[in-house]
DNA sequence: CACAGTATGTTAGAAATCTTACATACTGCT
DNA sequence: AGCAGTATGTAAGATTTCTAACATACTGTG
């Protein structure tokens, strides 16, 4: 029982430092067969997962529900990357960037090219994870608690961090916009952060798919006025065109 | 051209919402043959990568150099996780930590129990990565400028966001203790930290492998004596006996 | 419309991964 | 030492995945 718990313990080990590993090469570096470390896997489900021959971490739930085309409509992706795909042409090159919480812009950043030089400030999660991951970005991050729902963070030094910084552009999120109550979010600690980014840039884009149209959430942030352009996936909406939100919320 | 360019999007989107896809599954969600997904792959090397039949997000480098004992025992993982093992005693439910940045206090989080309810601030972001996953955990972040080399983020409010807490415990890492010199790190930006949070806490816990015992690194961060214990694989190093540092560092 | 070039599908065989069954080695206990 | 139970290794066959080659369909251009 002994060496086993060594061999999983080793696993485990390696497993925190490179995310996957081979079936082989894990036999290999366990002085074991195949077959010894197929068992041992198998044995500790909460421990390890498979994929295909790959070793990996205890899986969340993410794998298994299937994605579905259905579900995909349901949340606009499409229409989110639409319009994050018109949203990439407001951003220059060596600019100081902020970049707001929310799906869509989880778009926006997996959109930003490789060898394209940022200042970037977020302040969630997701967003910094993958910022992290492009080499030309220098990444801000605002701390503060962690706020599960939305993924951000969010706290009392936040805005003071950015009064430090020049920022040239700020890439809002929203999940409602309303021409006469202006833009909106569901959580309210989000808002002081949309406000202050805001106040610091140069330009200011909301990004946000069609849906969002005509709809209100409870966070108010900011007026329609206060952007230099609202972009959805059809481009940046016609500001001063009368009744571009006349139509119906379609949720 | 146009299909393809919808077929990678469509692709690209729900790896966005799971981390990965199987094949076949691809295959049914974009109505063409398991083939022509992997051509699309195939052309896309910079999106989309391979784990056995499962499609995932192009892969950062870490799954490339293979993991050796050797690189193992080299970075003494078995050490650093016995000294976590043996730090977790001193850990407490219902408090509020300070968790340093490390591969050593990595090992640390992972070993906390997942019903254990705790406050956490931390400041790099694979500790963070880890202390989401977990329910119980409130979890503060310090932010500022990514730091890639400790995957830390280190700026100028940081130490005033501590400020305004209340820490019971804070639990270091060093990669020099030296009797005479202190403990050390490798990147100065990290010592401001380390040292505000050793100030606002009520006990304070270095958590290194014996091998870093009698190494000095360039960034100095606290004497010896700031600390109510030093914890390695073999429990807590006795203080008061004359000695500890004495034998010779054992890289 | 004919053509060149590209895109996609189909298939067969090679290579890998997975499962199962059985053989052998080890451990702790009396 | 002898025994029961566990742990590990080996190998064959079923299954899945990979590769390469060829056939068919589609696209835009002169």
């Amino acid at each position: 029982m002994n060496a086993k718990d060594r061999r999983v313990t080793a696993l485990s080990l390696a497993l925190a430092e490179r995310r996957v590993i081979h079936l082989k090469e894990a036999a290999a570096l366990l002085n074991v067969s195949e077959m010894t470390v197929r068992r041992d896997v198998a044995e500790n489900p909460d421990l390890f997962g498979y994929l295909g021959a790959h070793i990996i971490p205890a899986r969340g739930p993410e794998i298994e529900a299937p994605y579905t085309v259905d579900r995909a409509a349901e949340s606009h992706s499409i229409a989110k990357r639409q319009a994050s795909i018109q949203a990439l042409r407001y951003l220059q090159p060596d600019e100081a960037v902020f970049i707001d919480c929310g799906t869509t812009l989880i778009h926006f950043v997996d959109l930003i090219p490789a060898d394209m030089r940022l200042t970037v400030v977020c302040y969630a999660f997701n967003t910094a994870e993958r910022l992290i991951a492009k080499q030309n970005i220098t990444l801000v991050m605002l701390g503060g608690v962690y706020h599960p729902a939305s993924a951000t963070f969010a706290g009392a030094r936040d805005t003071d961090m950015l009064n430090a910084m020049g920022l040239n552009v700020a890439f809002l999120s929203a999940s409602g916009v309303d021409r006469q109550r202006g833009a909106s979010c569901e959580q309210f600690h989000e808002a002081p952060i949309k406000r202050k980014a805001m106040d610091m840039a140069q330009r200011r884009y909301l990004v946000c798919d069609s849906s969002k149209i005509g709809r209100v959430r409870p966070a108010y942030f900011a007026d329609v006025s206060a952007f230099d352009a609202i972009i959805t996936e059809t481009g940046p909406l016609p500001m001063d065109a009368a009744g571009w939100n006349s139509g119906p919320a379609t949720e």
